[in-house]
DNA sequence: GCTCCCGCCTGCCGTTACGGGAGGGTCAAG
DNA sequence: CTTGACCCTCCCGTAACGGCAGGCGGGAGC
């Protein structure tokens, strides 16, 4: 039950450096220490430890931390609590990250400048004054990097002609289904709404049918894609929305 | 179509220090100056910062991001679909680290010692060498703590010892509805199950059935929890695994 | 008992990404 | 023509470590 600095540096993902730091600024000194002077970290420790590690990942600093943990009214539950709120909240504002970020991919696809706010709105608005944010270096910096470079992979200007020409390919054969008169439900207009989600999938991010109709309700939401669509055919942003509804809703 | 330092601070989200310092180290240089030497920055300008505040909110290190905008062999287009999928990544992450907070409740409501790389997994495991991470301090420091904090509320020893004692309550009740031979999938059982989330809920997290079918699956999957229940009435973790399922089921 | 090598110790200086002034010009409104 | 809000350029400070130097400790093998 007795850890030395590098197993607990190892086991919880730190380096000894750190643990020298947080025992110097008293926020975590170990239980004890050996006859030689050797940092002795028991299971309390451990537990201190990991409450430090998630509210670090929560961004707090250190000394905030080291308030939080020596608050004599919170107890360790407390803390397992606030971490999970913190944490949903976190991840909610990733998810509408995301979300800007297939916005501003699509409105790059079609051509469609944005305005400063739509660009920054995510950072902005959530709080009146949010700053910046940083992260670790090694995982989230270089091999996150590489491994996205690795899937993604790099497209070159005739991958990005090529994404082009599929798409004006894919809008005149859905103005042709329009003209023959089919509804947005039936099955060759779903067929090409179902082309188009895989267009995307392809070219750019795995497009759930979730997302798919999200991006459906954009473009008769928002006039820059409606008028996109519009140009290529009357009535194209509402069928098409349409269309992607109905083939949501059949492939569920 | 042009802006000054304040504006785009102001509709960023950070500050203009900050905008001096990209200045000064040539991460973002305005396009132009005005005749007295104050900076004026194009539309050209906000969409390289829009990408730097994605790459920083992911944890790149200014340098790197400079070296990543400054690639010529990747257009912007690039840039959004690896925010989209390093955002995804981390998305994942954090849910993992709410799976376990959810995890270290459960054990910590029981009694359960968790051992040293149950604490750290999450951090420790993706990849070898995994270190820590920072985040905006305003937003995620003192504003979200508080927000926290209200939300969640302050508990007392009281109002502890009082979840304790309505876990108690509940586990006699549901060992009474297993001696009466119902079997799992009963109404009573199933009543019971719900009740079971729904004291997870208030004391807790919002426990979704995704979730409470999660910890179900714990409570036979894991000896520890298997035992703390068993312990109760022989039979009672699958016994209340099942109820929790057929409920969820039921709910859906 | 001696030797290695690995792990631990304590300084101490370096770095990143800004924060926060000081001291001084600028610009539009009244 | 002043005044307040904004802008400029230094310049020093800070948080959270990284990384090395210089030196002990300890157990595994000879």
């Amino acid at each position: 039950m007795a850890y030395t600095v590098g197993q607990v540096a190892k086991v919880a993902g730190i380096t000894v450096r750190t643990l020298h730091h947080y025992d110097e600024i008293g926020l975590l000194s170990p239980t004890g220490r050996s006859p030689a002077g050797y940092r002795r970290y028991d299971d309390a420790d451990l537990e201190r430890l990991q409450h430090i590690r998630y509210y670090r990942e929560l961004g707090f600093p250190l000394e905030e931390i080291a308030a939080i943990l020596d608050d004599p009214a919170s107890d360790p539950a407390a803390h397992l609590r606030r971490q999970h709120e913190l944490l949903t909240v976190r991840i909610r504002r990733l998810q509408e990250m995301v979300t800007a970020i297939e916005f501003a991919m699509e409105a790059s696809k079609l051509n469609i400048p944005l305005n400063p706010q739509e660009r920054f709105e995510v950072f902005g608005d959530a709080d009146p004054d949010a700053y910046a944010e940083e992260a670790e270096q090694r995982w989230g910096g270089i091999e996150a990097y590489r491994e996205s470079n690795r899937r993604v992979a790099r497209y070159t200007k005739e991958d990005w002609l090529r994404i082009k020409a599929e798409n004006e390919d894919w809008g005149r054969r859905f103005a042709e289904v329009m003209s023959s008169g089919a509804p947005a439900d039936s099955p060759q207009a779903m067929e090409l709404a179902e082309e188009h989600r895989q267009l995307i999938s392809r070219g750019f991010y795995e497009c759930s049918y979730e997302i798919h109709t999200g991006l459906a309700d954009m473009y008769v939401g928002d006039p820059r894609f409606t008028e996109y669509y519009e140009k290529i055919r009357p009535g194209m942003a509402t069928y098409l929305s349409e269309a992607i509804h109905a083939n949501a809703i059949s492939r569920a």
